[in-house]
DNA sequence: GAGTACCCGAGTGTCTTACTTGGTTATATA
DNA sequence: TATATAACCAAGTAAGACACTCGGGTACTC
């Protein structure tokens, strides 16, 4: 399991959408303003979730993206699979030849240390994140900053 | 917690010394030779190693590097850490500004995961890979092949 | 038909990795 | 004391990934 800027981008990126996931289909330009992801790395990022199933796209305007099924659905492993092509800690992608031509002393640390990682982020969902206070929290204060007036409105109408 | 090959090479060559511990210094030449990593980067690499107070060298004809403390004292993430400046999982390095001044969304969840991979690197210690059956099975085939009469002789004389 | 926003491919600067080259020092042995 | 060994050290390099830009298209709404 590879764990770069790119997968987190990817995550912050996905909990944006299911932050807000009930005003409609969001556009990636929102979501680089929030995040301060740049739009056209949003949109190659996108590219690989929309094909990997986890997102579906609406075209035109007021369109963008949301997710393809529920929060309590999409795993954190599963958003940076879908960006990483290379998903393994071990060099040799589970085949055992990494050294020589044979498996490499420490081959079985890294596939258990795999396992580890694959497994403590697949417990992990969408939903669960946002259910945490500190994920709320910074998502209050991302809304306030994107448009103070708006969002004050919108939440006086609730 | 930065995981690429580098770190594997650091832990196969620590490994590679520990299992040979009893043959006094061991060259780095002959650790190139077991375990295919270019000699001039293992040298890099241990310069690292011996930096952080891992291993101590010895200069001169038969000389080379042996573990500064036993098997038991020396943990995997010790060992990726040395080779590693940077060491965490999150972008912002402990600090909360990940994203335009501000923490990211995501920020808590990669620092939980930092906590977990380093948590699980520092339970294994060498002598821990030392004891695997499998880790033993690699070490055997790979002196086999590295000087087969000497081997047999040196196994026949115990 | 104008504007929005997704879609797509090619290219760019920067960084890291893994490695090479070409040295120098220290030390054991002959 | 000469020589070989092997640690030490610094600089450079090819390949790849990352994060991003640029310049287009295409589908859709109003």
């Amino acid at each position: 399991m590879r764990l770069t800027t790119k997968g987190r981008y990817a995550v912050t990126a996905m909990l944006d959408l299911a932050l807000h996931a009930d005003r409609g289909p969001i556009s990636l330009a929102d979501i680089s303003k929030r995040q301060g992801i740049s739009l056209s790395y949003l949109e190659q990022l996108f590219s690989r979730l929309r094909q990997s199933g986890l997102v579906s796209s609406v075209r035109g305007p007021g369109g963008g993206y949301r997710l393809a099924r529920s929060g309590e659905e999409i795993f954190v492993a599963q958003i940076i699979d879908a960006v990483n092509e290379s998903v393994d800690a071990t060099s040799c992608g589970g085949n055992a030849d990494c050294a020589n031509g044979e498996q490499c002393l420490t081959h079985y640390l890294w596939s258990d240390l795999s396992d580890q990682i694959h497994s403590f982020l697949s417990g992990i969902s969408l939903a669960n994140l946002v259910a945490r206070a500190e994920v709320q929290e910074v998502a209050r204060r991302q809304d306030m900053r994107e448009a103070p007036e708006e969002r004050v409105a919108l939440l006086g109408g609730l």
